[in-house]
DNA sequence: AATAGTTTCATACAATTGTTTGAAACGCAA
DNA sequence: TTGCGTTTCAAACAATTGTATGAAACTATT
């Protein structure tokens, strides 16, 4: 089987493909014609077009959740066993951030990819991806160790709307783009970490404002 | 032309199907079975496929944003004027979340077809959505009237995130309930808004706590 | 060199897609 | 009723899709 050439040049193509015009508008031929290979060589190689799916987002996912997992684990040794929030939330965010967004040139299709997974939910994938739950109970439980005086639900609602925002930005990175006339500035991938993880420990953290606090938040921004 | 029966059968009946299964799941052979009318009349009376959807598109999102515009018009007569932040939020999420979440037989096709519309970017409905973004800046101006000390770029990383909250649960409903094993009562959709409403003031409005704060929350909490 | 196993290739296949066609059915004014 | 414009219908069309086939090319062991 040499170095199994053919197929990694066709796992390569597809994801490039995949992650830029979504799995509904690419076919075997357009991933074939970019790889170089000949159509016949997916079914050979793969079985058929959705086990390619499915083995693509497979290897990602592993991927992305060790590269979250160490990120956790990491937080969770500088704490001395017990991560912050906001690291938490950090790990959770920061490697699908970093790997989507920031400039062109050095996005990772591989991001990129699972986010298009994440919205075209075609069959093959949606079979896998009630796994990504167990993934995700993990950091549930680190929040947990957190903030142990908050209640469950509200810690679930502060990890979904925390992947809510990252997911959502890099959706909809464009349009913010637009919204603001470029003032909001999606290369810079750090401040938008931050952000999203700011609001999230906001949310998680902190009572509803009254009138008279944002008065004094307001104050204090003016000075 | 009577009453428009097939027409209106036709847009019914891909509206129910489109909000169910998506657009790359649903043919027209799906539509005019569900509909009951001959497969040659959605080209007859809306010339293709794709101005069908266009048709539907351009129809809801005109009606959506009208009844955005009709309660934040409400919220800043009722405020003198000035509406406050959150009632600006409010308008803003609240009627996708009603439409979309809530007891399953309440829900309307209609916001769910908006919502498929916002994430399987299909070609007719990308050229029109650049629209939305006008939309989006009268609500921008609102806040910023709301929060006049607040820089321009944080009201649009407020706005932004607002939205990605609502449209993340309107999408990953299903999961947020696994994940937290039903505690998290996504049919309660007033209390839905109010989170996701609250998530978004909070980071508009508040610095990010300090360890000490966060202690003194926790600990008011725990009473 | 000969053979067996693997991989590639051009081509064909069957199914599905949106669209078109031309005749039939209908509605309704003259 | 006649005639005309509109609407419906069954059928066919062309294009595209994923998949299958069988021969050719290649690789490596004997």
């Amino acid at each position: 089987m040499a170095t199994d050439q053919t197929r990694t040049a066709i796992l390569i193509a597809a994801e490039r493909l995949y992650a830029e015009r979504g799995f509904s508008d690419v076919t075997l031929r357009d991933i074939v014609a970019e790889a170089n290979v000949n159509l016949a060589a997916v079914n050979y190689h793969f079985g058929s077009k959705d086990e390619l799916i499915a083995e693509l987002f497979v290897t990602r996912s592993i991927a992305l959740n060790r590269e979250r997992l160490r990120e956790l684990r990491a937080a969770e040794d500088a704490g001395g066993g017990r991560a912050e929030i906001g690291a938490i939330l950090r790990a959770l965010v920061g490697p699908i951030l970093r790997g989507c967004l920031g400039p062109a040139n050095q996005r990772s299709p591989v991001a990129r990819f699972m986010i298009r997974a994440s919205i075209e939910s075609v069959p093959p994938i949606r079979r896998i991806k009630n796994k990504e739950i167990d993934h995700l109970r993990k950091f549930a439980a680190a929040m947990k160790r957190a903030l142990p005086e908050s209640s469950e639900v509200d810690l679930f609602w502060g990890l979904h709307f925390a992947l809510a925002m990252a997911h959502h930005t890099i959706r909809e990175s464009e349009r913010l783009t637009k919204l603001s006339d470029g003032q909001c500035d999606l290369d810079d991938v750090e401040d938008v970490i931050g952000r999203v993880v700011r609001g999230a420990v906001l949310g998680l953290t902190m009572r509803v404002p009254t009138a008279k606090s944002t008065q004094k938040v307001a104050a204090r921004e003016a000075r």
